[in-house]
DNA sequence: TGTACATCAGTGAACGCGCGTTCACTGATGTAC
DNA sequence: TGTACATCAGTGAACGCGCGTTCACTGATGTAC
């Protein structure tokens, strides 16, 4: 069983590595399954199909990603020190895993529709967040998933920037600054 | 040859809507042929392949859409006014083809790599306007590319949750809003 | 006007390659007695 | 401890389907004389 695991991790990051340079289809399994260093049948004792194993890696990382954030909404106290503290962390994982962060912005397109739309998801924490600073009034009455929408906007086109090598070096240096940015998008759109 | 143009106006057309439901790689050239009405044979009549109608397809509306929002920039004059106006620009060439829209939004980390970095790129006009901003005192000094990245953030994620039904209704309504929040952003980040 | 010919957009059947998936097999590990 | 057996992760060759592309052909249109 301990090479079973090792194996599955070997082909998971050999996937996501992959899959974040040329797409989900632009990789096939024998290109997984080499530079995993395995067989290609070896792939099918943990994954049903290649669609399953997409799904799977994206579905992982996203729900994830939703439940961290959504740890630091009810951690931080005040809208601003929520959105300061999320945008610090979507840009540590950034810096973490580049790779897993490209393969889950250039899926999300084709995997997100076929995600159960649960409680976990990203873009619902910080609706929610959205919504409580208004109900507190630390914020102006605005559509919520506008707001939500500006706040992602801000953060994750920087990092596109960052994957096109348009802005460089490690991204967690710009969070007070994209932080302010997003706060004042917010209030701006009222 | 005015058959000929018929034809092809007809294949951009089904390829378009096409990769914008499913992905390029998602359309198969008999899916394309079978909804414009023509033969498989036809289409390589005037293209030489899958890989250059998509491409060809994707780099004619953004460098077209580069184009009108340099026309902007150069026209209005003052950063406020230019971002008003090329924010309102986007949302009525949103609010016009989705389709299209959605497709280079997809497309986009496939097929812009290949297209040569010429000046006629949204993204160069957007840093050119900031920094013609920085230059005149308009904003304080901010990396270029991190200000293109808020405006283009702020407008794009607003367009993905309107693809996905979080945001309802034409956009273009929504555009002083997002002009408003997007300068608010640019001014943020300092 | 009529005839012969050239051109070329469009057709549709066929090709062949690459891919995801399958499957009979191997060999290491665990278990029962 | 030794033997017989079961299990199962991993192998690698093979399969067959779907796809992009090709090509001999059709028929409409234009041109020369």
């Amino acid at each position: 069983m301990t090479r079973a695991i090792g194996v599955r991790a070997k082909v998971d990051r050999a996937a996501v590595k992959l899959f974040a340079a040329k797409g989900v289809d632009g990789v096939s399994i024998a290109d997984i399954a080499a530079t995993a260093g395995v067989s290609q049948g070896a792939l099918y004792r943990h994954y049903r199909s290649k669609d399953e194993l997409a799904s799977q890696l994206f579905s992982t990382a996203y729900l994830r990603t939703g439940a961290e954030l959504d740890a630091i909404r009810t951690a931080r106290i005040g809208f601003p020190a929520k959105v300061i503290a999320m945008v610090e962390h979507f840009c540590a994982i950034y810096d973490q895993d580049a790779a897993l962060f490209r393969f889950m912005l250039i899926a999300q397109h084709d995997l997100l529709p076929q995600l159960a739309s649960g409680e976990r998801a990203p873009v619902a924490v910080i609706e929610e967040a959205v919504a409580e600073a208004i109900e507190r009034g630390e914020i102006d009455p605005i559509n919520v998933a506008a707001g939500a929408a500006v706040i992602m906007g801000v953060v994750l086109q920087t990092s596109i920037f960052h994957l096109y090598g348009r802005i460089c070096g490690p991204l967690l240096p710009y969070a007070p600054s994209l932080a302010r940015a997003a706060i004042a998008a917010v209030r701006g759109l009222a």
